[in-house]
DNA sequence: TAAATGTTTCGATTACGATCGAACTATGAA
DNA sequence: TTCATAGTTCGATCGTAATCGAAACATTTA
């Protein structure tokens, strides 16, 4: 039993509770500083340095100087999605570092997965656009049909930009929180953009959490009910 | 950065080498005493037993004592889930413990994954079911099509049965090897199981391999091919 | 009953790695 | 230049957890 991929390496990264304090920080999809994780972690800025240059051999995530900071992210989209089952392990298994609050409340009902919508606001979304045809999956990743295109045109994403750019269009991530698929990729991202840009929706930027604005989340109810015929 | 699901213990328990040896073998969905368990682990009897109360308290696997054996599988479908990821981020990382060689071409050809069928000809299978309409993506789960099920029950399945039990009867399963999907769920076994009934493949004990017949796979290979109008 | 096999508990050893203070390098500002 | 901020490297300390020998416990077989 020693063929395969070594996952014991991988999962013992993940496994020191200052690194996974890291990564579950860099799961809001943003950049941040060795100084600012290493707050985040809970550990001075040596222990920091070193967890975060044991995570970039490991392929974890990406850093890039920019003048004498250096900015941390995930590496890539598989790396969150690990992260959200491994979450979606922990809590089910009811492993969870602090009971349930009202802040856990409104992590679940929207919150940033790796720049795009996830909770339960993420999972309508993807929902309706699975039941309206405007997605359609293909192999592990999600095909956006000329319906959906136009849908995401509309409402104001450049969908032909996105589709030039070599990243995924569309994928699909499983909610730890909800236990079904919120849509990710590029276009999960640009929909997130212009809730932002539309006013509904603001992000926290030390929580995680979206929070809706009042006629924000009803126009976004309009959008995932409107024309289910 | 306290809230949420502590995924730095689950990704510990994975971390040891000895526990990653364990949960690996358990792979291949067969349940194993704590001796075969050590002997795969390469460790003693004692650290092994160790080993395996860690992993049950962390509800990655489940024991059951039969006589004065005690044999270990994995936990759920999750958690099978979960290795599949950690082996596709390790392996695309290029942290393979050992050369790709022959076993491991063996290995991504067809392979047992917790019970169901793995590797190209998995998600050979997988594929011409979607394209047939056979199965199709219901939020984190599939269903199967008043034809799929005709499918199914016509290669000798009986479906009827599946659907009364209460695990989930189709699931899509991510290949590390071919970062595609292929189907599990109770369906998946039942496809398997079919296969070996019908002489057509047989697993290896040892390695996950599974091992087709020559004209097992010209079975196969006109089982997902034909009538694709 | 005794013997054999399978598993767990106990205790001691050992090794690895997380941590941080201190010193060092690098970049930007004054 | 000098100062300040950001990050890294070094070295020492310290804790924890993996490991295994020995012994206990459990269950089946003879």
């Amino acid at each position: 039993m020693k063929e395969g991929p070594d996952i014991a390496y991988i999962a013992a990264l993940i496994g020191d509770p200052a690194r996974a304090n890291i990564l579950t920080a860099l799961m809001s999809g943003r950049a941040l500083t060795a100084t600012e994780l290493a707050a985040e972690a809970g550990v001075t800025l040596q222990t920091a340095s070193s967890h975060l240059s044991k995570l970039d051999q490991g392929d974890l995530l990406h850093a890039r100087r920019q003048g004498r900071h250096k900015y941390f992210s995930l590496a890539n989209d598989d790396v969150a999605q690990l992260l959200e089952k491994l979450m979606g392990l922990a809590a089910r298994s009811g492993h969870l570092r602090h009971q349930p609050g009202p802040k856990n409340a409104a992590l679940r009902k929207a919150r940033v997965c790796y720049h795009h919508l996830a909770g339960d606001m993420g999972v309508r979304l993807f929902d309706s656009m699975m039941a309206r045809g405007y997605i359609r999956p293909e192999g592990e990743d999600l095909t956006l049909s000329n319906e959906g295109d136009g849908f995401a045109t509309g409402f104001g994403i450049d969908v032909e930009a996105l589709r030039l750019k070599k990243t995924p269009l569309c994928r699909e991530c499983l909610d730890w929180s909800e236990r079904r698929c919120h849509l990710a990729g590029s276009l999960g991202r640009a929909f997130l953009s212009r809730f932002e840009e539309l006013g509904w929706a603001k992000r926290n930027q030390k929580t995680r959490i979206i929070s809706f604005s009042r006629s924000g989340e009803k126009h976004f109810n309009q959008l995932v009910t409107v024309c289910t015929r």
